[in-house]
DNA sequence: CGTATGATTGAGCCTACTCAACTATTGTGG
DNA sequence: CCACAATAGTTGAGTAGGCTCAATCATACG
């Protein structure tokens, strides 16, 4: 599960970085990873570009050559609507890669903004030629990612378009759970959650203000704790049950790739 | 644009058919694709397993080892929420893959349904390893895909989760419009679509009745006619408008593919 | 300490839902 | 070819849940 650190990567700035490079840290917890395979992941986190809390990495409509790795740091994608509403799209944390979805387009498709301070590292698309021509098993285990967010997708859509306001807020303090705790396997059920009432309910389609009563409501029942910005979950079970949640992250199925 | 055919498959059953292989029909709209890459497409359309009008293809939670190339017919994809609700999360048409979102699970995810009667070719998930070797430029074509379906998901889940119900109406036709004409070039503005109103408020969120009442009110505008199981899209700007609508298969960036 | 941002709480409203009756269409067997 | 059944679509009336608007309270930061 865990890799051997070999890396002398100099980052120490979060809690949810590790000494290994992140991206290996999240590929590495579901194949095993070469050096060689090491070394083309790490060609593709070269380039460092720090961002702060609040700032727009880019706009909907920018012109789009580029995919980032995140090294820490929490950010997320966000589109408007007609009507002046936001959706924020995807939370993203240290080890993922943005902008996938985008990858068929020219320009963005959704804007990116920083949640709070972090680095990210940019690499233009064509460098995942590099991937795919000498790294089948990268290849695949990409090609997996991508499809699998389609599964995340459908779940956030089922959530998020078709249940209550407790439940989908159930949903999202799960989701987000259980993506950070594949590159930070020492966390229990308590984290940082950086969001405000306002990001939360544009992420499941509610306002600020049922967001906030319905969190009270929640905490009152005991389903989670509250203290500064982190978050305890107290009843796992119970807020499972509550959305049907599913852990898309924790395993997969590699039986079928190459080698 | 569109390939040169030269296969001599047999099928002439429906009318989004071509005489050339239905998947080469739908990735040559993007890329050339040579005779070796048409050689290995065809091979994942060897098996041909006909289906009917209602059947029930798979289930979530069935074991999932294949996926299926849509020959000919409608098909959906749907889940069920905890309240017996039931969400449809995505119409395959003819060059359609199905089932890449559960290409990391062991067990399906969503139920596989038959609209109309068709046919399929399942092929073993771990046959996509020979593409993913020897042919580079399809399989980045492939990784592109299941990441546009993620951003098309994204435009789902903005319409259904957050718009009215004329929008959400405008979408669908719009998205499944879009879809149906990559490999019908020679359609218009007409097609036909055999969802039932229950079908269509389960895929974007309202119960049959809002739909029966929203088609109606369009219809009146002036929006489209309905005839039959047909559907003439009569004022595409106006309805692109009201649900902010982007079209996602038209064209693709390959400037950064391999070769 | 003052300001800005974020969270909480209350009151009233609006939209799509539920429930229910009815009409239209399609398909099948006598 | 017609009669009947089953499925699909339409229409009306009443309801409820989350939204809007607005005021107040809490927290963080310079």
């Amino acid at each position: 599960m865990s890799v051997a650190s070999k890396s002398n990567t100099k980052q120490t700035a979060s809690a949810d970085d590790s000494p290994d490079s992140c991206l290996v840290t999240k590929l590495g917890y579901y194949i095993e990873v070469t050096d060689e395979e090491r070394e083309l992941l790490a060609s593709l986190e070269k380039a460092e570009q720090p961002v702060s809390a609040g700032e727009q990495i880019f706009a909907g409509g920018d012109k789009n050559d580029k995919l980032f790795v995140v090294k820490h740091g929490w950010l997320y994608t966000c589109t408007y609507l007609p009507d002046g509403g936001r959706l924020v799209v995807r939370v993203y944390h240290a080890g993922d890669i943005i902008g996938m979805p985008a990858l068929s387009f020219n320009h963005h498709t959704v804007n990116l903004r920083a949640v709070t301070d972090g680095c990210l590292c940019p690499f233009p698309k064509s460098q995942l030629d590099v991937v795919i021509k000498d790294a089948p098993r990268i290849t695949t285990l990409l090609l997996t990612f991508a499809a699998r967010e389609e599964a995340i997708l459908v779940d956030t859509l089922r959530a998020t378009s078709r249940m209550r306001p407790e439940a989908r807020i159930a949903y999202l303090l799960l989701s987000i759970h259980a993506r950070l705790k594949i590159t930070n396997s020492k966390m229990q059920n308590c984290f940082r959650l950086p969001l405000n009432q306002t990001d939360i309910g544009d992420a499941i389609g509610l306002t600020n203000v049922t967001v906030s009563r319905t969190l009270s409501a929640m905490e009152a029942k005991g389903l989670f704790k509250r203290s500064g910005g982190d978050i305890t979950l107290l009843a796992l079970e119970e807020l499972k049950e509550q959305c049907d949640f599913q852990d898309r992250h924790a395993s997969m199925d590699t039986s079928w790739f190459p080698y």
